[in-house]
DNA sequence: AAATACATGTTGCAAATGCAACAGTAATAT
DNA sequence: ATATTACTGTTGCATTTGCAACATGTATTT
């Protein structure tokens, strides 16, 4: 085999910057969405109401590395949902530490029902398309990619 | 079957939100890598050095669309490349319109293929584990999932 | 030909995000 | 017991990013 034809896909060929690409398309694509919606909140904000419908009673931080955010971003988002009366830190214990644990208020989860409703009824179909299968297979995939990157750096938050 | 054993998948839980997550991953690792190698890049300039380097001659507006940012923060993007000496601006026409194309400059190309060196040693044994049927598999469902949120919404840059 | 619409790039402001430094508390070391 | 280290959250500042408005030049309409 010839050397020369032994060549470096670019980087912004690779699958790395496809799917950071990927990844910047859903974030304008979302809060485009959610702006046209008029909803009250940016897409970050939806995504912690998410994960706190689900399980309620998260401290800061750990909710931060569920999202990917640090800390301090971490604390001004919350400051924001707690401003618009959806969310209510309570001082708490995690282990022995004090930790500010969160929980959606009563407005907060009829605010989130709201626009799962609203998102539902104009996702449903267009979402069809991508099968169960696909899912499967793409999610196998990211997680693949995190593997290897996580090896090369560590992001602690 | 049971209409309560019927539920949506919360949004954190989709693949829409995997992929936007670790499109968020991918940008943090980045960064902090050319961070940690004494890079005087960020990884938006370095992908536009990249496509740079493989398409000399590119107006702005273009360039923007295939790294997804708005025109201002392309500007922006190549004004620093600019003072640093990276790229250089010259007036020409596409079609008829007056735009301005952008090329590497001998140092720039110079900088590029020494990063893209020194990043090749680096990564080479680690993404050796993403196959090339793990990229075609990832790459199309990718694409699948963009377009369909491309039916959703236009973005117009 | 004049007026209107479109395309490209820039400027200024606002919002989002991250980082470093700090305060407060608990765990660990000495 | 005291000192040091580690963990959680906040504050202030700097950087990044996007949006709206503008300037300039071209295309299209009338």
């Amino acid at each position: 085999m010839d050397i020369d034809t032994i060549e470096d896909k670019k980087y912004t060929d690779s699958i790395f910057y496809e799917t950071f690409l990927t990844g910047k398309y859903i974030k304008k694509i979302g809060e485009q969405l959610f702006c046209k919606l008029n909803f009250d909140f940016s897409a970050e904000e939806f995504a912690a109401m998410d994960f706190l419908y689900q399980s309620s009673g998260i401290c800061q931080r750990d909710l931060a590395v569920k999202m990917l955010v640090d800390r301090a971003n971490m604390g001004k988002i919350l400051n924001s949902l707690e401003k618009k009366g959806i969310v209510k830190r309570v001082l708490a214990l995690k282990g022995n530490r004090p930790v500010k644990m969160v929980n959606l208020t009563k407005i907060g989860e009829e605010a989130y029902v709201d626009i799962v409703e609203e998102l539902r009824t104009l996702l449903n179909d267009i979402t069809d398309e991508i099968t169960e299968n696909d899912v499967e297979v793409i999610s196998l995939g990211l997680s693949k990619i995190r593997g290897v990157l996580g090896k090369l750096l560590k992001i602690d938050i």
